[in-house]
DNA sequence: ATCAAAATGAGCATAGTCAATCATTTCCAA
DNA sequence: TTGGAAATGATTGACTATGCTCATTTTGAT
């Protein structure tokens, strides 16, 4: 293969994957870390591509990433590392359902090279999961939510009510030892309780700051879920009301 | 053999392996390296191939480049004229549909200032007008078609049967003046279908690159469009085709 | 804050490729 | 035939691409 065509075949990869670590394509091109150095140089200089730390990422992608909004995002670290964690438990060709919201977002993001059916009510997972190859993506529909991005109503509880999932991953505005689940707006309450309905398995994820907090509209009492993934903030009695209900609790 | 056959042969050669080393051609033609470098440097300099080290590639195999972005952006001007003046005919308080593609992307983002109801089966377009202050936002729901960002499907279709709109904005891949309307993809092609069956008054947004194409499943022909917004490298024979079956013409 | 592991870029050696040059061959018209 | 232009092949010094090592920087986990 020449050069050109490495650097072509370079392009094509990040406009797939709008990521790529330089091993990664040290083995799928069969040469040198080195050379694929010297391939991601070049290609920065002519400005097709991002180098990072370790590999590159796609332009578009780079200017997609940092959003104003997602800066804004409150305990985003924290987010990250939930996510992290939560996509931990995802295997291959499973079915999973992802809610609406900022961590949900965040573990969407850990998911585009694997191999999965993904159902979501959100409009930033759609836009983030869009072009992963291997991910079969069905959108909820309904009424787009402003400034959330959740799909909700009638519509997007029905599609729900017709599915069944391995995984549901959660997030909530609310999360309360004796109150259980909340949520202020009333649709997107009844769209959780569709969800939980739908799911085998119910993973929330939330951080500390979500904890203890009572909001508008009950979605669910903490027995329907079967994990918390948390972080270390969390408060310790709350956690021990979970693991006496039986719900597997991880902090990270 | 004459270098002008040569010549012809090495493109043939081009045209099917898409890229050739100097060593393969000299004993594919039974000539030294030399004669094929100097082949090849006289072939580049009439921009009929493109020179690597060590051999050279077709033309075409690096136009194939090009990158989604760079799709986006084909005839993008053109695109941004004919959504401008397709936004002139949306009034107040209506309820649009909008069908996926670039252009009805680029028309999305005249829209934000306006009050309506608009319907799309386009994650782009979802993206685009979420946070839009006095539009209600409907998404179909369905599945994501990589790349194109459609929702397509069973679902999809489910949705827009339940619906009734004032306008559809249309995008097509083909449009013929014989074949009527044709998409690749069977799935979007039925989608389309429905979302024609759902809306009051059919407008066809497509630049002069589309007309004349014929595409494999035809989706509705011509007499099925109320209106067509395209450009002025419109051929005529067609813009006439389209005026004698009634449809309104504008181009921009 | 601190440290070990991972990633980086510079330098260097090697193999392969290149363009320039020149001698030879082929072709064609006078 | 013969002269000259064009095409070809061989040679060679320069250039390019690559892989490897190693000192330095960056990163992530504690």
């Amino acid at each position: 293969m020449f050069t050109e065509e490495r650097h072509q075949q370079i392009l094509s990869y990040l406009n797939k994957y709008h990521r790529a670590s330089v091993p990664e394509l040290s083995q799928t091109f069969q040469v040198s870390e080195s050379t694929i150095r010297r391939d991601l140089s070049e290609l920065e200089q002519k400005e097709k591509l991002r180098r990072t730390h370790g590999g590159a990422v796609c332009l578009d992608f780079v200017r997609m990433e940092p959003t104003v909004k997602e800066k804004q995002t409150t305990n985003l670290s924290e987010k990250e590392r939930i996510a992290k964690t939560a996509s931990e438990w995802i295997k291959e060709k499973e079915t999973i359902l992802l809610d609406s919201g900022t961590t949900t977002l965040q573990l969407a993001k850990q998911l585009h090279s694997l191999n999965l059916t993904i159902v979501t009510n959100s409009v930033s997972v759609l836009t983030e999961l869009q072009d992963a190859q291997n991910i079969e993506l069905l959108s909820t529909g309904g009424t787009v939510r402003p400034q959330i991005g959740a799909m909700v109503g009638p519509y997007a509880e029905g599609f729900i009510r017709r599915i069944k999932v391995d995984k549901l991953f959660l997030g909530m505005n609310g999360v309360d030892g004796r109150n259980g689940l909340s949520t202020p707006n009333v649709l997107e309450a009844q769209m959780k309780k569709e969800m939980i309905s739908a799911a085998n398995k119910v993973i929330l994820l939330c951080d500390h700051s979500k904890i203890g907090k009572i909001t508008l509209h009950q979605v669910a009492s903490l027995s329907e879920i079967d994990m918390i993934i948390t972080d270390k903030s969390a408060p310790l009695s709350f956690l021990e009301d979970c693991e006496q209900l039986g719900i597997d609790v991880i902090t990270v």
